[in-house]
Order: C-alpha cells, then structure tokens, then sequence
DNA sequence: GGCGTGGAGGTTGTCGACAATGAGTTCAGC
DNA sequence: GCTGAACTCATTGTCGACAACCTCCACGCC
C-alpha cells in the first residue's frame, strides 16, 4: 500500500523493476490491472523506457503479462497455476531441506527450534499473521542454510507470483493446527541431521498445502477485466 | 555460425530475443564474449532498443549477464552451477515423471519404448550423436506428458543455460553404457504407471549425471571477469 | 622507475518524438 | 432497430540523438 507513492527524484537505474515488484506483490496493483507505460512512467519518475525494460523483466519472471501492441497487466495466476506452483515448491524445498540438514551449524539448530517454540505459541494464542511470518521465516532459513543458488533463486520468484493464494491460505481456518506439526516435523529433521527425513517432511508439509489449495474455492475470479 | 547471420528485413518484434537465445545456444557466441548493443543491432537487423529488450529478456534467463554502464555479456556457467542446475532438474523431472506415469497413453507407452529400443542399438553401433538425441527426446516426452506447465518452462529455461555442460558430459567414454540402464528403468517404471518407481528412477538417472558432472575436470575456466 | 592524473574513445543509459497497431465509438445503410 | 464500416483515440513499438559513464592509454610528477 505504501510502495507505489511518487518519487520525486528520477530512478536510477533497473530500480523501477523493483518498486515495481513490490508494489504487485503488496497488492498496490490488482490481478489484470492494466499496467500502462506512461502511467508508471509519472507513477515512478522514471522514464517511459525503464518502465518498459522493467516490464519486460517481470513479464519472464511471471508476474507481469505482455501482449503484442496491446500492453502489459498484472499476471493473475489461477488456482490451478497455484497448485502447480506450489508442487515445484515442494520438490525444490524438499532439495533444499535435505542439503540445509548436512550443513546446520548448533547455532542454526538453537535458531531452528527457536522458530519451532515461537510458531507454537503464535498458534495457541492464535496469532495467525505472526505464524504466517514465523512460516516464512522457516521457509527462507531452510533456504538460505541450504547454499543451492539455483534452487534459491527459482523459489523467491516463484514465492513472488504466488503470495496472493499463500496469503488466503494462511488466513483459513483450521490451517494453523494441520501445518504446525508439519513445520515440527521439518525442523527435528533438519536439527536430526536426517538429510532424507528433512526431504520428506518438507514434502508432506507442501503436499498438504497442495491439497488445501485444491479444496478451497476458486477464490477471486482471475478473469475480470479493468 | 548458422543462427547469427546477418538478416536483411528488419526483426518484427522480440524475434530478437529468440535470435539471440539461438545463437548463444548453438555455440555462436563464446562463454564471456561481450555483448555490444550496436554490434548485435547490426547482425540481427534490429534497433537498438530492441537488442536492449531481448537482453533484459535473456538476463532473466539467465543466459547473459549485464551489469550497469559496462554492457552485458554471455553468461559462463561454472561446474558448480552446472550441479546445481542439475540438482534441480533431478527433482523437476522426478516430479515430471511421477506425473506422467499416471497419464500415459498406450500410444505413448509404445512410443517409449521405441525410444529405448533406438536407445540400445544407438549405443550398440556406439552412434553418440544420436543416443544424445534420443535422450532429450525422452526427457522432453517425459516434460509434455506430465501437464505441468511449470515446472516444464522451468526446466527448458534450466536447460539453455547447461547445453555447454551437457554437451561436454555426452561426449564422455563410457557415459553411455552407465546412463542407458537408467534410461530404460525410466522408461519402464512411466509404462508401468507406478509414480514413485518413475520419480525415483528419473532421480536416480540424474544423481548419476550430478556425480558425473563433479568428476569431470573444471573445464574451460568459467568463473573469472575479463 | 612507479604512481597518480588527464584525456580520448567507445558503450551504455536516457530522452523525446513519430509511426503503427488495436479497441471503442459513431454514423450511415438496410 | 440492427449490422457493418469507417473514424477517432489511446497506447505501444521504433528510431535517432545526446548525455553519462567506464576503460584504456599516454603523459607528467615524485
């Protein structure tokens, strides 16, 4: 809500793309906003031409749509793409959790089962935007410790086109008391230093997440125009 | 030098970009060789600006490398990335196939299994060229038949970047008396319809690559600028 | 002789304007 | 009243030129 603001001075460089990014993840852009140069251009002091080499970089990156002379729009992905996104998730985090298993430092395990008390607590007092942080949170530790660049990268653009569906999963009822003894589970394999146990259970936990995508209702019609 | 010759119509649109992905791919243009806009603009006909799109396009693909005010150039995956890369396609593909198992047709199943048939007597006549070829036609029919338009452009994009590493691996003596059995396991396991067999077959085909990949010496030297 | 300084060349970044394309709208004809 | 075509408008695609920047090289100074 806060990054789409007006700058005054002119933006650097590739900056547009970034501000860009966030504003779109933050939800300052609807799903198929139109995304017109010239408005960004003002939008973003920056010239008609950066706004236009941004748009082509999140257009490969998923979360833009460019048309042939017809302009670009916000990527609306559907539940479908969801859940497809979310298996390559699960494929990719299960990767990364058995290599992050092999290298965790007593530090990282203390850090580790730290996560693992805090989202118990936010889930007993029922505090479901601190457990949905503290997810995260685990999500890009496992990441970070696992030291597979590759992997990391595809994640955190794959994360980007999907934080709308992550988020009205986080918010459904119930979810909280099904993905805690899941996260659990990750982290006494990650801390066990099991490398298999750490890949299967970051693949039940985003199975299930998969599931829960696939149950819930189609949610906001991807088709709407602006 | 077939993809890069001079074109004398000017390029429609972000045919740039497919021109270009083409003769990086096809070995026209050298690990680390600048990328100068005016030159490119020249050979494919084009303006600059749209040059400049297509190199944004292929940044993001992570074919070339650009950095502020000093120009863009081929991008030189190291070995490291190279195992990185294909950690990752070993997870992808295992998802793929464990997909496709379950989708296949008779057709297909027949078609895999004239794959694996032109696979032995291809290594039987020791004919490398051609086991090559037949081996990303497997994995390109296993990418197809899974319906999972994800993780599928994921993998096309991870494989423009390894095509160099790839190539250096097939040509290896005794490469394919080791990866044909995995091949035909593969193939045996998706027309048996059994997911997890396909997935851990297909898993098991490209840890054999990663060992592959990590034995073989560093190569022409990827990493260093200049 | 080594090191810092200045200049020259080349390449990228940026801008403004014009042409081309597509969509929506209005108007005539049936 | 409805259909079709032409027109208008908004928006993108393209181009050329200029400015900013970096690199390399030569020169002078310590």
């Amino acid at each position: 809500m806060s990054s789409a603001e007006r700058r005054d001075t002119t933006a650097p460089a590739g900056t547009v793309a970034d501000a860009l990014r966030d504003a779109i993840a933050g939800g300052d852009f609807a799903p198929n906003q139109r995304l017109v140069e010239a408005d960004l251009s003002e939008q973003f002091g920056a010239s008609r031409a950066a706004v236009r080499a941004a748009l082509v970089e999140l257009t490969s990156e998923g979360l833009v749509e460019r048309v042939q002379n017809r302009g670009a729009r916000v990527r609306a992905v559907s539940v479908e793409e969801a859940v497809e996104i979310t298996e390559v998730r699960m494929v990719l985090e299960g990767l990364l959790a058995a290599k992050a298993a092999t290298r965790l430092s007593d530090d990282d395990r203390a850090r580790l089962r730290q996560i693992g008390a805090s989202m118990q607590d936010a889930v007993a007092s029922g505090d479901l935007l601190g457990y949905s942080g503290l997810n995260s949170e685990l999500h890009t530790f496992v990441r970070e410790s696992a030291d597979q660049r590759t992997a990391g990268l595809l994640l955190e653009r794959l994360r980007g086109q999907n934080v709308r569906h992550q988020f009205r999963l986080a918010m459904q009822p119930g979810r909280p008391s099904v993905s805690l003894p899941q996260h659990l589970a990750i982290i006494e394999a990650l801390c066990a230093g099991d490398p298999d146990a750490a890949e299967q259970a970051m693949r039940v936990h985003l199975q299930s997440v998969v599931e829960a995508l696939s149950r819930v209702d189609p949610g906001p019609r991807a088709g709407r125009r602006g």
